[in-house]
DNA sequence: GACAAAAACGAACGTTCGTGCTTTTATAGG
DNA sequence: CCTATAAAAGCACGAACGTTCGTTTTTGTC
């Protein structure tokens, strides 16, 4: 790997970070030549443009959600282990991995659904296959016997993302200590109800 | 009323819906000037300073939401049919009230989360009253013998937010069509599993 | 109508924004 | 070491930001 690219992989990870604190419209080119210590001409020669880096931004966090979260789950028995193990990692994955400001995506979903534009478009895409990694996963424990057979999957990963957006506010915003506890609870409740 | 106050009401009711659809960031004075036909100096005339026109837009969004959701559906009967009622509403106050960006509350808590200061403090007020009133008509609930006895009502009012954080991201960002369909079907859900 | 107070404007300011372009510095390969 | 290329800096720009302050316009009361 060369100078630039191992330059390149280095603001990612930055970026990544603190968009997860302050989203993608905190995530200036002033404010991370600010944390990256390079001038912002620098970092407009890797980039180009705000837009990209956003961009740029939200693949390195794809990428290393799929490291951590997805890659990782898959490689567990399917059925509810599988997915037990996809929802330990979602809930760990951003301290795991160092993010501050919890999952990025949540917080870029808030700020970019008004917002037009590349960064939209990739993140739309992006949460369209994590649902899709959800419902497969939820069918796989329906053939596996350990959800009734006529669950509706895709219902699941509705009900499943809510769980994640909601426990993203309670531990985000309302600083609730036990978050992790009432998380727990839903989830439980989701899979309990998918049984029967 | 005088002429003051009357064009206050009225700039706050614009505020309150750019900030539903481009946040409370979103909402800078020029912006809002450019909306309102003022100048920048006459609306600071009004606030004095941007996080004062931040905390008056929540605020005025406040009373909306008590006026349209909380007051009309503690005036149901007790139990299932009054919460009935709180969901119902919740899920219209956004277009009945001519907020085009959805809830701005559920816009504001992703953009304050990491922004310390009187907007974010008064917030997580309003979140916590929000929890506090789904946790008494889930008792209400409880007492009329519509839900179980030993029924966790705070953990109710927790995966009753899930429900409304997961609709505003499926509904605003994702575009779904079956978002409504998806979001009752969660609600049922959560009433179902609350009577057993 | 007079007049004081309120409402609103306009100009200015320093800061930050995203971006473009030239110059300087660092890297990589022979 | 040399040299071409890549990486990065520095400077500049116009636009937008939040805010201040003096001036103008409007309102409300007598």
């Amino acid at each position: 790997m060369q100078k630039g690219e191992r330059t390149r992989q280095a603001i990612l990870e930055q970026a990544t970070n603190l968009a997860s604190v302050v989203g993608l419209d905190g995530l200036s080119i002033g404010n991370l030549a600010t944390h990256t210590g390079l001038s912002k001409s620098g970092l407009f020669g890797h980039f180009g443009s705000k837009e990209n880096l956003q961009v740029e931004t939200l693949k390195a966090a794809s990428s290393l959600f799929k490291d951590r979260v997805v890659v990782p789950a898959l490689a567990v028995e399917r059925g509810v282990p599988r997915l037990n193990e996809l929802f330990e990692r979602w809930l760990s994955w951003d301290t795991n991995t160092g993010l501050e400001g919890g999952c990025i995506f949540i917080t870029a979903s808030a700020e970019l659904d008004d917002k037009p534009g590349q960064a939209r478009d990739f993140l739309v895409l992006r949460w369209r296959e994590w649902n899709e990694v959800i419902r497969r996963i939820a069918e796989g424990a329906v053939e596996r016997g350990h959800f009734r057979s006529d669950l509706d999957c895709t219902q699941f990963a509705y009900d499943l993302n809510n769980i994640f957006f909601g426990f993203q506010h309670a531990a985000r915003l309302l600083g609730n200590e036990d978050a992790y506890k009432r998380v727990r609870a839903s989830f439980e409740r989701l899979v309990r109800d998918s049984k029967r």
